[in-house]
DNA sequence: AAAAAAATTTAGTTTAGTCTAAAATATTCA
DNA sequence: TGAATATTTTAGACTAAACTAAATTTTTTT
């Protein structure tokens, strides 16, 4: 069993290894919020148990079973987070510190259960996929509604992020992460959207169709 | 903010003071599977922050402030324990070590969306009250089902303790908690009732009714 | 009421995870 | 390339929460 501090950096790896293969001590403290010689400690730790490959003074990078390990909190961080938003009402922007207490909860069958009791999600509410029990992450096929064509269609999964307000303005309008949306018309001009939401005609600017992810079936 | 450790000193102080007003260094010790020494050590810590009324050799009690915040715990711990049954399909014995994790969670919007969420319940899986947002918990009408008379109604709220087969009994005979009962007969000669549960009529033995716990509405 | 036993506290240690300050190594640029 | 700068590691200290062993206080027993 590890400790939720050891879950973190975990999970701060994984994170930092989707932009640059070669995570840096300093990147990790500042992701943490944390002095670079606690890194240091802590890398040195979890290098002993092989979860990462870490080379003095290099760089570390995670090893297939701490990757296996931060896929799973990444997991259980996700599904908590649409729990939270679909079932309890948070808002998409509340969830996060929530989830973060929530993902180091212990035990197999509740991450399982919860899965199932949400309908197994692939995509969390902003927008992130949701690895699998065995870590696997499904390929995303995932764009912006802006990259929509005329009469194409999609499903509603979230937002790019730091878009707060986008989020209300959904909210007020009804609009729910897992609706369907059909394309009805893109006025050239201005490059405004009109598009069909549960048998309802709403008209989006080109500023929101940057913002809104959906996902595809092509 | 108290730490996972103290509110663990606190819910443990809480329980045994139900059943005596002294609680003393070695009941918490043994409560709590900890040395009497470290026991001592925290109990000073919180008497410190004024949690406790702690008199070297004399024993422990909780204060107004103390008390109130392990009525928070005992709260979450109840409404978590439900929300593990009724949604996510645990058995009633399944849940205690889960909730014991997930009492600890920090947020108090968080709670009263799942108290909610769940329908504000007054009692958890085991027939337990569930402390209100206020700490206060509603004076129980309950008794078990033995003590009905012919005609009388009641809605099941749970078993006794250490009835673990009384449980998957009532599960296989998709008796759930919430259920509404009502005694259409009782046996003279063995102490058998018959009751209507669900419009199905039902046996059950003597023993399975001292053992079932209702509220009543008298 | 004194001796023995039990309960409790004190004193000192341990471990995990953090920190600061100083030393070592790597990188940048003049 | 080598001096200046930046990054990283080492060394040593701190805190919370546990522990063991010894000392102290309370309770029980004779």
């Amino acid at each position: 069993m590890n400790s939720q501090s050891e879950e973190d950096y975990l999970k701060a790896l994984y994170h930092l290894q989707l932009d640059s293969k070669r995570v840096t001590t300093n990147s990790i403290a500042n992701y943490l919020k944390m002095k670079p010689s606690s890194v240091t400690d802590m890398l040195k730790k979890l290098a002993e148990k092989n979860y990462v490959n870490y080379m003095k003074y290099k760089g570390t990078s995670l090893s297939k079973k701490g990757k296996s390990v931060a896929l799973q909190i990444v997991r259980k961080h996700r599904l908590w987070e649409t729990f939270l938003v679909e079932k309890l009402d948070f808002g998409w922007g509340q969830v996060h510190l929530i989830a973060e207490q929530l993902e180091h909860i212990k035990s197999e069958e509740l991450i399982e259960k919860l899965d199932a009791f949400l309908g197994n999600p692939k995509y969390d509410p902003h927008g992130d996929p949701i690895p699998n029990k065995s870590g696997r992450i499904e390929k995303m096929n995932q764009k912006l509604l802006i990259e929509l064509k005329k009469n194409q269609k999609g499903i509603i999964t979230g937002v790019k992020r730091g878009t707060g307000s986008l989020l209300s303005y959904l909210d007020k309008e009804n609009v729910e992460l897992g609706d369907a949306v059909k394309v009805l018309e893109i006025i050239e001009f201005d490059g405004t959207f009109i598009v069909e939401i549960n048998k309802r005609k709403l008209t989006f600017s080109e500023k929101i169709c940057q913002n809104l992810l959906l996902e595809t079936y092509d």
